[in-house]
DNA sequence: GGTGAGACGATTGTCAACAATTGCCCTTGA
DNA sequence: TCAAGGGCAATTGTTGACAATCGTCTCACC
């Protein structure tokens, strides 16, 4: 899923960033928790002019969250925060599937196929489920966003919102407990691209977005239910 | 419009970006030319490093674009960039106005009222029209999505979208020729809302920006056929 | 014993010098 | 005369040092 570029024809501070993400994304750096310039630089290597750099990206991505002259910390994406972000997922990819509809072309297509017959593969043989489903949901959709061809919406979801949905992933290790249902979705969803009904698409699209939403305010509800009683 | 913190208590950083992002959507630097770090460190008095954090925060708000180890220039938006960001409006606005009209308390629906008096007003007046319907329309819109009381969505129309719409404004210098026309919109979109009506207030919210763009489409197709009689 | 003021340490913000890469211009050769 | 190659200037990338601000700890005073 990454497109990463040439790690040599790159500046410094564009791998810093690179490499923090990652770091953030995957919870190796614990959300909320401080992280201090000096010591980040020497991790990776560098002065703190790239460093700081890197940050204020990271800031405006909002996976940062900086205080003047106090320092800056792992942004800790609250349930709120993700429920707001699966609603305007459902707005934005809804409308990303009404355009893949309209404008993919058929090699576009036939890669939904592929992808829809690796995840198909996957399913029978139930190996490394949990990463592999975490992944490769998001290739789907990934694909999607981008057969829509309108660089501005893929710019919001692929490089702002993905990165948070995948940090909340790894931060609450949740895994998907409906993979067979989301697959079925995701079959019916590219079929409609296919016979080229953009409503019907959108419509599946965010049907299917709103679905993994219910699941993880179900998940949480349960989660917190579970808190309580072993609190009391 | 804008909410500004304390000229004091920012950094140099903060208010170099806040000052060359006015200047770059005002077009004081135009569309296109490259800008030269020592040059800007100059004329806004910092030294090469607070400016630098400035430039990275507006690549990533697309209003800059970067090539490494040779320079930046300011972002030239396209016609089919702006066409896009309009679609894009019109999914991500639609869904604000819907969350307005559930959301939004009564107080911040008789702001909403205060803003359409305001236009009349100056409607009548015809006073400094070009300027006051930019941004008062700005102004409108700006309420509504704070009114959805979603910070994400606002963030995405507030923070990223509206100041590349208000740079196409200035390039262009585009007035919106059909302001009575836009007003009425605003009236019929504010009842909704008021009437607690989610389903009408997006329809019509996607109507009004829809109609904007397609105004926009008229005025470029128009002043391409001029161009194009005037080069002949 | 508790509260407030002041000093200290640590961290961030800023700066100016140094290194590296790019694009341009001039020279040289066919 | 034109094209190719190398050197030079200008600009960006990087670094380490210096300045400013904040939080905390301690000590004095109530």
């Amino acid at each position: 899923m990454s497109v990463a570029a040439p790690e040599s024809s790159r500046t410094l501070a564009d791998r810093v960033f690179s490499l923090l993400q990652d770091d953030i994304v995957r919870g190796e750096i614990p959300p909320g928790s401080k992280v201090s310039e000096t010591e980040l630089a020497g991790r990776y290597g560098v002065s703190r002019g790239p460093l700081r750099e890197a940050i204020r990206r990271l800031e405006s991505r909002k996976l940062l969250e900086r205080v003047v002259h106090v320092g800056t910390r792992v942004a800790s994406l609250s349930f709120d925060d993700l429920i707001e972000i699966y609603h305007v997922r459902e707005a934005l990819e809804g409308m990303a599937a009404r355009l893949a509809a309209e404008q993919m072309s058929t090699q576009e297509v036939a890669g939904l196929y592929d992808v829809l017959a690796q995840h198909e593969q996957q399913q029978d043989l139930q190996q490394d489920t949990a990463y592999f489903q975490r992944e490769g949901d998001l290739d789907f959709h990934y694909r999607i966003i981008q057969g829509s061809h309108n660089g501005t919406l893929s710019q919001m979801l692929i490089g702002e919102l993905y990165h948070l949905v995948r940090m909340y992933r790894y931060q609450f290790s949740s895994v998907a407990n409906r993979p067979q249902k989301a697959l079925n979705e995701h079959r019916r969803i590219v079929e409609a691209i296919e016979a080229r009904d953009g409503e019907m698409a959108e419509l599946l699209m965010r049907r299917h977005i709103s679905s993994a939403r219910k699941n993880i305010e179900t998940q949480y509800a349960a989660h917190k239910a579970e808190t309580l009683k072993s609190d009391n």
